[in-house]
DNA sequence: CGAAGTTACGGATGCCGTAATGATG
DNA sequence: CATCATTACGGCATCCGTAACTTCG
């Protein structure tokens, strides 16, 4: 059976039996249509027209059939519209995964650029835990994770290392080592600290530094939250330990960021994708204005590499931008 | 676009991609399939396949357009059964997914009168658990299902009432409990158990009796066949929890059946039916002789009906027979 | 006799199958 | 090295379009 001779029957009938019109309509010969329709007919091995010299009607069989050829042609535009939207590069969704650190401070500029190149594509940002962001890739629930800590939960993913980033101390404004020139382990060992939930996870650059030192650290409150963390900071919890990309020029006038990229081991920013994932060309550009070095050839080179030596390989080497 | 294309899209799909497989299916060779598939993705203008040297993946337009295609060839398969159906009322197969249970003990009965009827029907049961059922008649391997358990997996299928039954304890001759009146729960409790693998799930008459009651039942065995249960209660393993219609006069003299009604909630035994599916004539009167309220104009607009809604309403209200 | 359908037939398209090549585990 | 996919290519079937014939109003 071939669509076309169920697009000749259904045209014949839509043109109340008139072969020559449906021939006009679509774009072919009256022979074609009659012979089309002939062929179907021997194949299902019943009449579907009946034939009195030029008069046309339709068979009891013919009417049922007529109707699941429509049914038949519909589905297949369906297919053909379903295609249509998958072409419109400039539709669709990107869905991210990140923590909070990324959501509120790194990603706003990268996404108004988004949204202006690509108004029509709609973003979900997903929070979480990098266990919930390791998850939420692998179950293809987002298209792609952007994630600073807990890789061991990363093990089935690419990791793309984006940027390398440094801490900051954060203390309120008159606090005895706000003044304090270049501050040491030792003195923020001395305070209760306020730091995020998985700052301290075995393997962090943090717990390192305390390790290496022989200090053990006074962890008065975790949060996931930067936000919450500055909150607690100004209430005199304790100092914090953050991300120096968290400062807002505006708002955080009230507080002291100390520069502790000499204390802390430099952490890197990872895009993480399953190895399957199918990335739309908006999703390519994403990656590419957040980090430059990951440009679509690049990318698809790793995606395409199927062992997982190569896919790392091909990923280092660069030298990142620091945040 | 061509339906051999489709098809081969869909094939490939359903032997977990693997083209060389698809192609022994569908008697024809690979390099035909791999050509095609492509020029349907040229046409489409899109990729529906992930290549990655000899590994094949899904896009996600390719996901989306997997189903279409299947829905498709399902609507010409209904074409050429339609044609069938024109050219010999009673010829032509029969298909039927069910469970062991209704394939052993309700079937035969059924089967034997449609038999005498379309001795030119050929007649295929498959057997499988629910969740197998609901995929059989999803993709249109079978004409219908009849289940009894695991609805959960039927949501996308039309589910039509047949009649209702209950369950029996059965105990070696001899057994404690075999001279018991009227079996209590708490008795039953105490036994170690052998039923079906199926019969605990969350939400089976079974599991809420003995959660209504706080009561943990001891599940010693289970198995998706009622003649494995008889063999290993004759084995005293347990008791065990049947459906009462499994009971055979002539070689369950050595067991006691204990009608347990009033312990279990009664289940109902339903039809399955995808909502695109076409149905033969002798389909119709094999679902009449199963379940004599289903007739066939009743299934006729159940099927017409385009609502969920609407479908379900005109299944209800009648008085199911019991077993 | 004009409008419409069928039959007849030649030619081009496109599809399938064989064979060779490439990639992967 | 066995498996599985892609590429290359030649033969062949299919299907389309032109032309001639037929039937009916």
């Amino acid at each position: 059976m071939k669509l076309k001779q169920l697009q000749y029957l259904w045209e014949t009938y839509n043109q109340n039996l008139n072969m020559s019109e449906a021939a006009r309509v679509l774009n072919t010969t009256q022979p074609g249509i009659s012979s089309g329709i002939r062929r179907l007919e021997v194949e299902l091995g019943i009449d579907l027209l009946t034939r009195k010299g030029k008069r046309l009607g339709l068979t009891p069989a013919g009417e049922r059939i007529v109707q699941l050829a429509r049914d038949t042609l519909q589905k297949v535009d369906s297919i053909e519209r379903a295609a249509a939207e998958f072409q419109h590069e400039d539709r669709g969704s990107l869905r991210i995964a990140t923590t909070h650190t990324q959501a509120r401070y790194v990603l706003p500029e990268h996404i108004r650029n988004f949204r202006s190149s690509y108004p029509d594509v709609s973003l979900h940002i997903n929070q979480g835990t990098p266990a919930q962001l390791a998850e939420l890739t692998l179950n293809g629930d987002v298209d792609f994770a952007i994630a600073t800590e807990g890789f061991e939960h990363f093990s089935n993913l690419i990791l793309a290392p984006c940027y390398t980033w440094n801490r900051s101390i954060i203390v309120p404004k008159g606090h005895p080592l706000a003044s304090v020139d270049e501050i040491s382990l030792a003195q923020v060992a001395a305070e209760p600290l306020v730091t995020y939930v998985f700052g301290f996870a075995g393997g962090s650059s943090v717990a390192n530094a305390f390790a290496n030192a022989r200090l053990s650290a006074n962890v008065a409150f975790t949060a996931t939250d930067t936000d919450v963390i500055k909150k607690y900071v100004r209430l005199g919890v304790g100092i914090g330990i953050i991300a120096s990309m968290a400062r807002e020029p505006n708002t955080d006038e009230d507080l002291v960021f100390l520069d502790a990229s000499h204390l802390f081991e430099p952490s890197v920013t990872h895009i993480g994708l399953r190895p399957e994932v199918f990335l739309r060309s908006y999703m390519y550009d994403f990656i590419e204005s957040f980090a430059e070095h990951l440009t679509r050839p690049l990318v698809e080179q790793v995606l395409s590499s199927s062992r997982r030596h190569e896919q790392q390989l091909l990923l280092e080497g660069f030298e990142l931008p620091r945040r």
